[in-house]
DNA sequence: CGGCATCCCCGTCGATACTG
DNA sequence: CAGTATCGACGGGGATGCCG
């Protein structure tokens, strides 16, 4: 990894990184976005299939995806009402990275708790 | 993207990735990371480089780093004390990853301030 | 120099109840 | 169905001060 890639991260002091870090990187973010990479999908759907989260942090984290212009929302004029949300090319473009880390994290996973193990036993 | 890599990420339910991702993904970890990919540094090195960090976070995502064996903590035994951080293997090979996202939100940044000007004036 | 201990604010998050 | 409103607990994280 030579500098030039490592200046990147460093950036402008990290200052408007991190902002925009912080915002992808939260607890639930990524996972929404990954799930809506199978494609549209309602809000109870998402719900389901998000597990763990709940209603009101859905709600949070699709307000600012779609604030950000990483989701679509559609609201249906039905009854019942119907709203459906879908990655815009922006919001499909964080798939890989996010992937690459995923990735990374489901593959030193093991590692990583056996190292924690460790550093408790001591 | 197809659903093998989707699944990837969605994994367990997404449990265990979290725990992880959480880890990683924190305010300061991947900075801090990206900072030890010029070598080995020094506590106040590191202080001075991760701008805006206090001193009790840099400790503290120090130590859960060492823990989690991304890095090695070596203290030399003179006065002034000496203490040196450095990326281990696991360490550097979160860096590529770590890249990915950061060009990705490098890359989308004005795009995602422009969309979220947008949002703020309707 | 390189921490750890303490205090305290504030944002995050879940639970619950209510609405169109 | 798809939210909004409100409350309260929790923990991240900054500021400060002390220590080996």
């Amino acid at each position: 990894m030579d500098y030039e890639h490592t200046c990147m991260i460093r950036g402008d002091g990290g200052r408007t990184l991190r902002a925009i870090l912080d915002q992808i990187c939260n607890k639930w973010t990524l996972l929404v976005v990954a799930t809506l990479d199978q494609g549209t999908l309602r809000f109870t759907d998402l719900h389901h299939q998000v597990p763990g989260i709940s209603q009101r942090m859905l709600t949070l984290t699709l307000r600012h995806l779609e604030r950000d212009g990483l989701i679509t929302r559609t609201v249906h004029a039905e009854v019942p009402p119907r709203v459906e949300y879908a990655l815009t090319p922006t919001g499909e473009s964080l798939i890989p990275p996010a992937l690459a880390l995923a990735g990374w994290a489901i593959a030193h996973a093991p590692g990583i708790e056996e190292s924690r193990a460790a550093y408790a036993a001591r």
